[in-house]
DNA sequence: ATACAAATTTAAGCAAGCTTAATTATTTTT
DNA sequence: AAAAATAATTAAGCTTGCTTAAATTTGTAT
């Protein structure tokens, strides 16, 4: 059973969660300045913390080279995602809160989770699998479910339907363009044609067409077939 | 409709909801010591704490007087008090948490609960008047029930039964105790005998007799009557 | 290979919220 | 009312998590 023995603080968390995110996730290079992007502070704040979570032994660092979680590390970043993922979906499936709302409130109360919160929240949602936006909920012991099956938008081609699996935002404002066009997940749309030049894409979505910015179709994960997995249902 | 135009931060918010509890609840002097005790901090810290808050406009306070809650003050503390019972009463009816846990989770959720979700918490709960303590949950205007008809247990005249109320404790520790003698909101209970040298009392509670050091006996709250208003049932 | 640009680190500094130790007020006791 | 005890304040300093600006390293392009 986990249970952690270093102290971590907000500012630690989310510095984790980012290289989580940003390295395993999302697959790219963990650099100083993604992170300050990401995280919104300083380059020379992400240095100070390297330093330190090196030292602590959450991350592998050293001057100039790329930042990588130890295995410690990882499971602490998987753990603040666990509870990330069990709080938006209480929001939004138990309180009702608008999903463009959910995942700054959970931003916040992620921190303030006890094992046993977590525990006791993950029994009252039924031991859920995927939050609202389709995101795996790592397990206690850091484990995701096979995702080898999911394919990213970008890559479909042109004629096949698919259904929405994913949509991996953070911000309200992206979040409010889907809404807009009617996507989420569990939606199942057609593919009609790929813009290569910018990565816009005309949809089919509920027998109505529409064209879909390359900067939203990134953000999108589809399956083939039938099975759902969004929300466990 | 309330809402705060100041940024609070953990720590003023604590320092708030000691000042209000001291001297409004508990009808205490609000002295520094008493604060730095409850607070767990140094007096220098609650000197420094009390005139960055009186330059804020939320505490009146001037070198060696009291300090005593500004109207925003004493809303803002309200508002905290209110999200931390709505807090304790999700724990415990809805999460099944133990009673003796849900003040320190409570304790953290409560500064990390925006407006929004205090309001869907508040809807989900029913709008509840009453955490599971017994407590009265502010109003989002400030506003706290009627309580003329409650009497504090010490009162009570040997021979009377009485219905107990609100048992008000922080401290886990204390609360096993009162689990141990299957003492809770809700019950009704005799008054056999008080022992005026150190106010403790002979009860009787649920047929049995026993005696309840004085020590408990000063945080429990009673009423005569039928009425129960714990948990609003 | 050199020069320039971009990324990163170092250095110095700041605000919040504390601490301890010393000093000063206030209160209580005699 | 003075002395003693208690409480509160001031002063100096610490840690965390940042900041900006300058210096340095690394990567890229010619």
């Amino acid at each position: 059973m986990y249970f952690s023995l270093l102290k971590m603080s907000v500012s630690i968390d989310n510095f984790l969660k980012a290289v989580y995110v940003l390295g395993i996730e999302e697959g790219k290079k963990v650099t100083g300045s993604a992170l300050a992007a990401r995280l919104g502070i300083s380059s020379a704040g992400i240095t100070d913390m390297s330093r330190k979570l090196s030292r602590k032994g959450i991350v592998d660092y050293s001057p100039y080279k790329e930042i990588v979680l130890t295995e410690t590390g990882k499971l602490e970043a998987l753990q603040v995602i666990r509870k990330h993922r069990l709080w938006e979906l209480f929001l939004y499936k138990v309180l009702n809160m608008d999903m463009a709302d959910i995942h700054k409130e959970a931003e916040r109360l992620e921190h303030e989770t006890s094992i046993e919160l977590m525990h006791r929240l993950d029994e009252f949602l039924g031991f859920p699998q995927y939050d609202p936006h389709g995101e795996p909920i790592p397990s206690i012991e850091g484990l995701l479910p096979d995702e080898s099956d999911l394919i990213p938008l970008v890559e479909v081609n042109e004629g096949m339907r698919v259904k929405i699996i994913r949509i991996s935002i953070r911000e309200k404002e992206v979040y409010e363009m889907f809404q807009h066009y009617g996507i989420k997940p569990g939606i199942k749309i057609e593919v009609i044609r790929l813009f290569d030049f910018d990565g816009s894409m005309e949809i089919r979505i509920k027998g109505e067409k529409l064209i879909l910015p390359g900067s939203l179709v990134t953000l999108i994960l589809c399956k083939e077939g039938k099975n759902v997995h969004y929300g466990d249902q």
